[in-house]
DNA sequence: CAGGTGATGTCAGTTGCTGACATCACTGAC
DNA sequence: GTCAGTGATGTCAGCAACTGACATCACCTG
């Protein structure tokens, strides 16, 4: 702790602010560089100035500080389905809700591919991954059923936006980025549609 | 260890036989009895009557003990889809297999729906299923490209059959196993279907 | 300036999991 | 028949992920 900086500001809080964020970065940085397995909690504490008890104070485990955001990504889907129009199909408001979703990551779209190069090549964080994307689709059927969507048409729907919103991020991944996110994800969810027709 | 029944048989293996159907046994027992954050592997160690090492060297960690059956699904999902007709179509193909998948599950259905309670009631188990049924899906749309169906159209038909599966088991259990369990995925599926041609 | 509050530090302890090495039951070659 | 080989198990030491209990510290409020 002796290399701690104390900055000197005219209204600081009261140790040094923000320590989730730093936490949040030392993690991912660490996760990158030596890899998920090889990183101590003991180590993302470290460099992030604070001891290990504070880190998990913060986060409930070794993984969750790189699912932070997650809370919010839910909020955004939910509040999408509740504006759409009510006279609007289900499969297209699903598609359009995640298709925002995708849209609000692209604002930090080099820490979200640095983030998604990590999560691929860790399978216990793939898993926690696949939890919160879960909660997404959950949240996402609620509210279809809030609209009066029954079931299982609900949850099939909201399977299909949710395939949508992963088959779309990943090829915007793995395209560097080339069109935006969205199109990606209205493609992904036109391709379902046509083979649904065929 | 000195309950340990040693059974008599005139051709008998090496030590107690089925080491690992007795620590499945064990563990669902546990879990089911006191809940998985209250099982030690040391209680499914002792009940299956062997020690904590040898479970580590059956299963990778605590949780894959509910897993140990999800490399033949896997290969089911892929040689339904590999035996369907050529000219049929994708929708349909993964459809059909995801069926038979969910059918397989029916011939163990007491077992089923014990371990699915469980699974249910524990957010690291259902990680650790998300995982296992994402390598599934994976699985499928696989199968589908070697079909020679294009992306993202493969990845997403696999992500609604996979949908299917999931919503048409939930349907299953949750309705005490009223109908087969293929009649709940076929349903499922067909609701998409109906969603998509709007 | 005397509490009160909330975030942090300290420390001990449990549990999940791993590597290294010994042992035991059976098998096959001789 | 015996004896080395093989594979599954037991034993033990140890690390890393977490948790509970308690102390401390900076700030705020009356």
């Amino acid at each position: 702790m002796s290399g701690t900086v104390i900055t000197r500001l005219s209204r600081m809080a009261r140790w040094e602010p923000d320590a989730r964020g730093r936490m949040t970065r030392a993690a991912l940085d660490l996760y990158a560089e030596q890899g998920f397995e090889q990183t101590t909690t003991a180590q993302i504490a470290e460099r992030a100035g604070v001891t290990e008890r504070t880190y998990f104070r913060h986060f409930a485990d070794k993984r969750e500080v790189l699912f932070d955001g997650s809370h919010r990504l839910e909020e955004r889907v939910v509040d999408a389905v509740v504006a759409a129009p009510v006279d609007a199909a289900p499969l297209a408001v699903v598609g359009e809700a995640f298709a925002t979703v995708a849209a609000s990551l692209e604002e930090r779209r080099e820490f979200a591919a640095r983030r998604a190069a990590v999560v691929a090549a860790t399978p216990r964080l793939r898993e926690r991954e696949l939890l919160k994307l879960a909660a997404l689709r959950d949240a996402a059927a609620a509210a279809l059923r809030a609209r009066g969507v029954p079931e299982p048409d609900a949850s099939m729907v909201a399977e299909a936006g949710l395939g949508a919103f992963r088959i779309g991020f990943d090829a915007w991944i793995a395209s560097g980025q080339a069109r935006p996110v969205t199109d990606e994800v209205r493609a992904a969810l036109a391709a379902l549609r046509d083979q649904a027709r065929g």
